[in-house]
RNA sequence: GGAGCUCGAAAGACAAUCGCUUUUUAAAGAGGAAAGUCCGGGCAACACAGAGUACGGUAGUCGCUAACGGCGACCGUUCGUAAGAAUAGGGAAAGUACCACAGAAACAAAACUGCCCUUCGGGGUGAUGGUGAAAAGAGUGGGGUAAGAGCCCACAGCAGGGUGUAGCGAUACGCUCUGGCGGCAAACCCUACCGGUUGCAAGGAGUGCUAUUAGCCUUGACUCGAGGACGCACGCUUACCGCUCGAGCCAUGGAGCAAUCUAUGGCCUAGAUAGAUGAUUGUCGGCCUUUUGGCUACAGAACCCGGCUUACUGAGAGCUCGUUAU
RNA sequence: GCGCCUGUGGUGGAAUUGGUAGACACGCUACCUUGAGGUGGUAGUGGCCAGAUUAACGGCUGUGCUAGUUCGAGUCUAGUCAGGCGCA
């Protein structure tokens, strides 16, 4: 789990960067991003209800994308916002490798746009 | 060996690496349902809450409890061969409403039809009518009569009054009198009992203004009574307190059929705030499969407790009824 | 956390105090009309029994689900499931 200084989820901070950040996104999840001046980088992780009904699902899925985060916290450019949105169930099945992969693959996206 | 009933422990374990929250820096860190929010309380504010009406809830008896619509024991009823299970189970003799279709008639007593008598004017009868969920709403048999009828008799059903025995009681088993007898109260209603409102998004903490008049407020019905700076504006509103020691947990003993209560000793056992309690890998368990291998339930604390209900894996224990063999 | 509402054929949406469930509209199917399609007209249309069949008659079932009250439940009561709404 990352540190707590490294999340955010206020709602207005929540709305602020998805009305004003930029958005990539594969079939599984997408990732908004927008630049901050905090002088750190924080990340949200956005489950819906719609994806998974139960907590411990939702939680599992939100567990594990922090964690993916956490190991590779190092490879995200600098003093930015990070809104990552889930979309499947998968995501809770799926091989760690794999996750690692997706998130790998938004962030380089979000870097060339 | 088969079918079934009841109770029910536990909620996979260990290790390594990398992390999170609280913090006394050394520890601790999701549940039996944390869920649904269906009830009941604590706690908080307004009178630690008052009177009456309204409105709502509950409904066998006795007990348990902080309280309950919960639980336990017992009684009645229903289902089951049984073990057992279910049970909104007060009042229809206070009043009102309703009972479709069919049927002569549907709630109150007669008309119609039938039967009997007849002086042909009428009178007697209410057991014929096959419809319906329900029809003299007292059944069966006999006597009786012009024809018939609780009109009379025997046996029997329910209800009400009185009464005896057993029981704290619901009730059970009797005796006696009355001759009262459709259903429906999860229709209105009556009776008894209970209920103030709002909820931790409660509430507390800051600054200024108004001042015992008026006004406003005491919340979401109305009237009364009693009282209050309660009032207004700004600020706070991702921060702090409330926030976890509590009708607490464990062990042993005692009381009680039990729910439960109690004595002694020991223990401190999440407190986050978009929300920590995790991720990955390996080994061993359990189940399935010929093997590779696959599966390993339901599900996540948000002020805290007591229940109920629902979801779901389930070791094991006790009991009942058939079958076969001895 | 607290409070509230709604579930009826494929779809929208009716059903007065409990009494034949599905009015009405859309859609769908078949036929007629057309060279063909649209439009228009006529008939039918919840599901199952139902298979090789125009399928009648008939039976069973059916108002989210499970029970209960009642002679009888879409309607009343309890529980439950799903969907939605409000309070910052």
């Amino acid at each position: 789990m990352l540190n707590k200084k490294y999340r955010f989820h206020s709602r207005g901070g929540v709305r602020f960067v998805f009305q004003k950040g930029k958005t990539v996104r594969t079939q599984k999840m997408s990732l908004t991003t927008l630049d901050n001046e905090r002088g750190f980088t924080r990340v949200a992780v956005v489950v819906s209800k719609k994806v998974l009904k139960t907590a411990v699902g939702r939680n599992r899925i939100r567990r594990r994308v922090y964690e993916a985060i956490r190991q590779n916290f190092e490879d995200l450019p600098e003093k930015r916002d990070y809104i990552f949105t889930v979309f499947t169930k998968d995501i809770a099945d799926m091989p760690y490798k794999d996750l690692e992969k997706i998130l790998g693959d938004l962030v380089a996206q979000s870097r060339i746009s």
